[in-house]
DNA sequence: CGTAGGGTTGACAGCTTTCAAGAAGTGTGG
DNA sequence: CCACACTTCTTGAAAGCTGTCAACCCTACG
């Protein structure tokens, strides 16, 4: 299943622009890119915070550990996403990255960090810029979460997943999720129970397809609609009511040609 | 009822440190301290980012507003917070802000905060941990809106508040509320009414005291457990019904002597 | 004094959690 | 290759929490 490192560091590219290839000699990125195995923690939660992250592939939980065990997902990160950040305020990591998969980022120091900002004020300024990313992600997150009841706040974080997805380039209307219901649930604040009801229910509505952590986006208008309405929508239901009624044996039909 | 507007530029000096000195020629401020009235609108979300705000006193609350005019709060923000960071990222403002009282903040261009960083080594150092302190700020936020259940919610969301409060230095027991409860509710993602009724709940359980927006912590304990214990807490509800009906008519009795 | 806005409370429909069980997919070892 | 255990995902039923609508109290304010 291990894959082969990437090869390019497109991650630190981007975070340092063509400034990096003064930090290269011969070559060599100075920055050790490291392998994180699925379910492998990368940063422990209260541990001394010495490094920052890049996520050059795969994904990752953002998570807070209760005293009883009980893991809150604070957040999901992938490609481009920086771990650890949060730690650089106090010196300790106020929050634990798990891999959801196998993964590959880069190890960056803060010291050497501070130092690169220091001697590049070019890089210094990408390096701000990206911290603000970071905060500019964490509002959309709070916009998922805020939402009331269960379908809504389902229907915000697809729609925000398909967003960031398609801002990298990618699908825009196919979205494969790579957590388990119960840590989008955790997320959500919701049981994971309620988490593939609310699935259920948009697929019958028609406005996704769903096959287990495949999503495909069947009707972009009225999920939008759904999640930046305000409250009440009880719509839904009735619609999903009427379609599964409509065809009942037809389950696994191809209802959305893709565009 | 404008106050006089505070005299030692406090929030600049814990961004700045003593280099702050060096950037005051005359021992002026380089940098406005503008006044904003209650519920004024400081930035406009989705305006072109040409500032940072840094709250010298009073309280903020952070908005996204839906096609339809719902706002969503994703935040509240009180002194020493940075207003607008998400607007570094790409230009433009990814989310509003709004007073929730009189406030003071000093606005801080960001060509001005770049050059200065520039130059000062130890002032980037410090505004990197200010900005990764917004990102902390963040993931306990999240970790509110995670929670499960209204009066969760309203526990993370009173203890949080409380913590910080106490790590300015002020009271750790007591708690003004800025906000009316329709904003909480929002940021909470529930209905107002069910925030009054959590707030009542945990009254009537003994963990808090609730006079409209004085909050006063009585069972501390208590509290923390309900915060952070995972889902489902029955007992709550058995508790705040005995301890009612126990006391039937003594409903305003000081029930908590200030230790 | 009248109005407006914020906060609380009650009633009820309906959504969510919880508990339980079954279906589907995955990995392991024989 | 199959059987098995295991996890994940889905679904059903019941209890109970939450949203909605409505009313009332209170304070602030003109």
């Amino acid at each position: 299943m291990t894959q082969a490192p990437p090869t390019a560091p497109a991650a630190l590219q981007r975070l340092f622009g063509d400034d990096i290839a003064a930090w290269m000699p011969g070559g060599v990125c100075p920055f050790p890119l490291m392998r994180v195995a699925p379910d492998t923690t990368l940063v422990h939660e209260g541990s001394p915070a010495r490094l920052v992250h890049v996520i050059q592939a795969g994904h990752f939980k953002v998570v807070r550990t209760c005293e009883d065990g009980y893991e809150q997902v604070l957040d999901f990160a992938d490609t481009g996403d920086l771990l650890g950040c949060d730690g650089f305020a106090d010196g300790r990591y106020a929050s634990g990255t798990v891999a959801l998969e196998e993964s590959w980022v880069f190890a960056l120091p803060i010291h050497d960090v501070h130092r690169i900002c220091a001697q590049l004020p070019a890089v210094a300024l990408r390096w701000q810029a990206a911290m603000a990313g970071q905060i500019a992600r964490a509002g959309d997150r709070a916009w998922v979460m805020g939402a009331v009841g269960a379908e809504k706040r389902v229907a915000r974080f697809v729609l925000l997943a398909l967003q960031r997805q398609s801002a990298r380039g990618e699908s825009a209307h196919r979205l494969r999720l790579r957590m388990c219901r119960r840590d989008l649930a955790s997320h959500l604040g919701l049981s994971h129970e309620s988490v593939s009801r609310s699935f259920t229910l948009l697929a019958d509505a028609g406005l996704l397809q769903v096959d287990n952590r495949e999503i495909e986006l069947c009707d972009a208008a009225a999920l939008h609609a759904l999640a930046c309405t305000t409250r009440g929508y009880p719509a839904l239901r009735r619609q999903a009511m009427e379609r599964s009624a409509r065809s009942p044996g037809m389950v696994s039909a191809v209802l959305c040609p893709s565009p």
